[in-house]
DNA sequence: ATCTATTGATAAAT
DNA sequence: TATTTATCAATAGAT
């Protein structure tokens, strides 16, 4: 249908290839939804043309996940299962890899250990006691860094309370006794405790 | 194109509408092919009529997972993995599952462990300490159970070895020196190693 | 892109 | 359902 015939078979001038793709492509696009709303039909048409541009056409009234399904359901071939099986492999190796873990995990808490042969149960000994021997010592790191710690706040301690007792004898020189009972200086006398500065490692609190 | 122009909306008819699809859907797979072979185009095309019969065409020179494939990475819109969404989530699971299994089991190996509070090193050493009790107990019942056996081994070396002794005895007199010379009887002095007997525990020996 | 001569598709009849 | 045919639609080649 046009100004001659046409033989169908590729087009080697390229521009008039690219010119008939464009014409052709619409055409089918148009009848694509012309047969769905002439006759209830559902239509998935996808077309790529050989620069890799895509066009594409899926009747309203379904989607194209739907149509693939029903395509798959009456073809019998298989769409979704190929990629399917790779996830299921992805899956069962994942599961193995869980499986074996929860097995190391499980002797090295001296749980399901029957099964061992002596050298394993060797292999198991030393692994724990190389663990508890890391573990131990970044114990000792952080028994350190308390103990550090708690030579700075003693001395702190020790300086806020001298000067609260200077600070109390000050006042207590200058008012002999007008109101400020025995009561409240042992209440005072107790209150450099309150004024503990922060720790020096910021996040040592968090991590007791 | 026809006997007189039609509004593109429903055929009511039933029957025209039926026949209409068939000649339509044929056109449609015509030019479908047309396009295919004149313009190096990639077309997938599948057609279901509202009976539920489906037809279709898939340019030769690919597959419809490829063109889907192609689709999705064009289009940006889901295919599988709206379907894969709950096998996807699977993995997900498992992966987390996986990596928190493979931080304990690092941590009671020693690694990584700066980031722990003392709570957890505590925790981690009373792990560590409750596996290798278990583990140490198996040992020693390994070890008992290789004590009766060596037991049980010499006694048996000790009456074959007396038996032997007793055979060279009474061969000796018998022969009294013609042919048997010392270094044999040497020989098979050392013999009974050779006799003992298979383990009590079938499996031991494998597990050595 | 747009035009138009011509082929191709198809609606209605058979 | 298939064939025929009158008519409309699509499009090849030109502009």
């Amino acid at each position: 249908m046009g100004r001659g015939k046409i033989e169908i078979k590729r087009i080697e001038n390229s521009s008039n290839r690219q010119v008939t793709y464009s014409k052709r492509k619409n055409g089918i696009l148009k009848k694509a939804k012309e047969i769905t709303v002439l006759c209830d039909a559902q239509v998935s048409l996808i077309i790529f043309a050989a620069s890799g541009k895509m066009h594409d056409y899926i009747s309203p009234s379904t989607t194209l996940i739907d149509i693939l399904e029903r395509y798959q359901k009456t073809s019998g071939k298989r769409i979704w299962d190929a990629k399917h099986e790779n996830l299921n492999g992805e899956i069962e190796r994942l599961k193995k890899e869980n499986d074996s873990m929860q097995i190391e995990l499980r002797h090295l808490k001296g749980e399901d250990i029957n099964s061992l042969n002596y050298k394993e149960l060797m292999a198991l000994e030393d692994a724990l006691e190389t663990g508890l021997v890391s573990v131990r010592e970044k114990q000792m790191d952080v028994y350190r860094m308390f103990r550090r710690n708690d030579k700075i706040l003693e001395e702190e301690n020790r300086e806020l309370t001298f000067l609260w007792q200077q600070r109390l004898a000050v006042e207590g020189a200058r008012e002999v006794d007008n109101g400020f009972d025995q009561s409240v200086r042992d209440y005072n006398s107790h209150m450099p405790f309150a004024f503990r500065v922060q720790p020096m490692q910021p996040n040592l609190q968090e991590r007791i």
